[in-house]
DNA sequence: CTGTTGACTGTCG
DNA sequence: GCGACAGCCAACA
């Protein structure tokens, strides 16, 4: 496997466990620098069907990649299937099932 | 090869 | 508390 930046992203956000949401900050900065979240938001436009995308969200624990998605709605549909609760395109109770690489996977 | 854009975040004013 | 600027790296025109 590269190690590029890049190529980590992917492994990261493949293992988020189920009902959990991360940040692309959490991820940029578990990889080094909390600045590369926009490079996790380009990593995950290309969004390889092993990579749960929608699991991943902006510091606010809003849904800002949902316009990405097939559909508008698929990201939070997604995301309630898991049992995490979302409303208005923003996930609630965000620290209760919120996964920090840094903290989490360690 | 150079410039701009991009699913963000943190700091300064 | 809100607004604007900077930083990170890769892909596209």
């Amino acid at each position: 496997m590269e190690d590029n930046f890049f190529n980590k992203v992917y492994e990261v956000v493949r293992i988020i466990p189920i009902g959990r949401v991360t940040s692309y900050g959490a991820i940029g900065k578990y990889l080094g620098s909390a600045k590369s979240a926009r490079m996790v938001g380009w990593a995950l436009n290309k969004c390889p069907n092993d990579v749960p995308a929608h699991r991943v969200i902006n510091r606010n624990g809003l849904l800002t990649g949902k316009a990405h998605f097939n559909g508008i709605n698929l990201m939070q549909q997604l995301l309630e299937n898991e049992g995490i609760v979302v409303e208005e395109n923003k996930v609630i109770h965000l620290e209760n099932n919120f996964w920090d690489p840094s903290k989490e996977l360690l």
